[in-house]
DNA sequence: CTATTTGCAAACGATTTGCAAAACA
DNA sequence: TGTTTTGCAAATCGTTTGCAAATAG
């Protein structure tokens, strides 16, 4: 899988929140304001798609700082719901700032030539996940779908 | 998340393809039939779900092989559909032999506590994907999807 | 001032690969 | 015998971690 994060972002996408109001969840999150971390929430704020941590390292620019603390935070950032993490099956993690009230999660379509991003709509599968979870008797139930495919450009449609 | 495959295999998914079909299969695809591949698929033969490449490694008994022939084996095996990989998004990618005439793959449903391993029925998401991938003018699409949550036994109830 | 966070380098775990020897057809 | 497959060891890649120095509040 080549870089993804296509140069046409989907515009329906776009996460605006400004970059105050994620220093803000910072801050109520007893984070520290640290340079790093609001260079990685501003560089997620201005992508429409997932990025691999490397990806946001390398678009970290002044306040560049190591690889490592971009992992360290992207860990950190997970664990208080600002930023969800996607699994494209190619071994790196992609991160995408959860949009604004972490309501509806929604998953994407890839494309497996080109690395194109489509971001779907909100998850069709509640109704079915909570049955799943009762039929079994599983609580604290969630899933990670992800959809795979050729674009109609690698297709040469 | 600890070891898989729980000692209660669900019995109606216990595939029990016998050896000669699958070494069969092997034929048909061209591929020599050695010790370590007879070996590995017997392994697989024999448990209701998916298994680490580590898991299948150590549970060659006789016919011990290189974990690097696994690895191998395992690519060349998924590569012919014989067997299908399935992600827990633990690192560690699992592998099950695919249900007789490949028709429908299924899902699962694990525990993030105790990694008990729930096979679901047939995928829901047929159409849906269909729908999908006409409307984006995809091809060739496919899917990766998972369920997470703690097992009744875990949950204590 | 004190707990948190960072940089750096080393450690890790899963997976892959180069190459010569061994095994199938 | 010719081609595929294996063993072994070394290499890769994403990610994690220990520790002392830097920094936010």
């Amino acid at each position: 899988m080549k870089s993804p994060c296509p140069q046409h972002p989907h515009p329906h996408r776009l996460i605006q929140q400004p970059l105050s109001d994620l220093t803000e969840k910072l801050r109520q999150g007893e984070l520290k304001i640290t340079a790093p971390r609001q260079a990685i929430l501003d560089v997620l704020r201005r992508h429409a798609c997932p990025l691999t941590t490397k990806e946001i390292h390398r678009s970290l620019g002044k306040s560049d700082c190591d690889l490592a603390t971009v992992y360290r935070n992207m860990h950190t950032l997970e664990g208080m719901g600002l930023v969800r993490r996607h699994d494209f099956g190619d071994g790196a993690a992609r991160f995408e700032l959860s949009s604004d009230e972490g309501e509806g999660h929604h998953h994407h379509l890839v494309c497996t030539r080109c690395s194109r991003i489509v971001e779907l709509d909100d998850c069709i599968l509640g109704d079915f996940q909570e049955r799943l979870a009762q039929r079994h008797g599983f609580t604290s139930i969630s899933h990670r779908m992800e959809f795979f495919g050729i674009c109609p450009n690698c297709r040469g449609a």
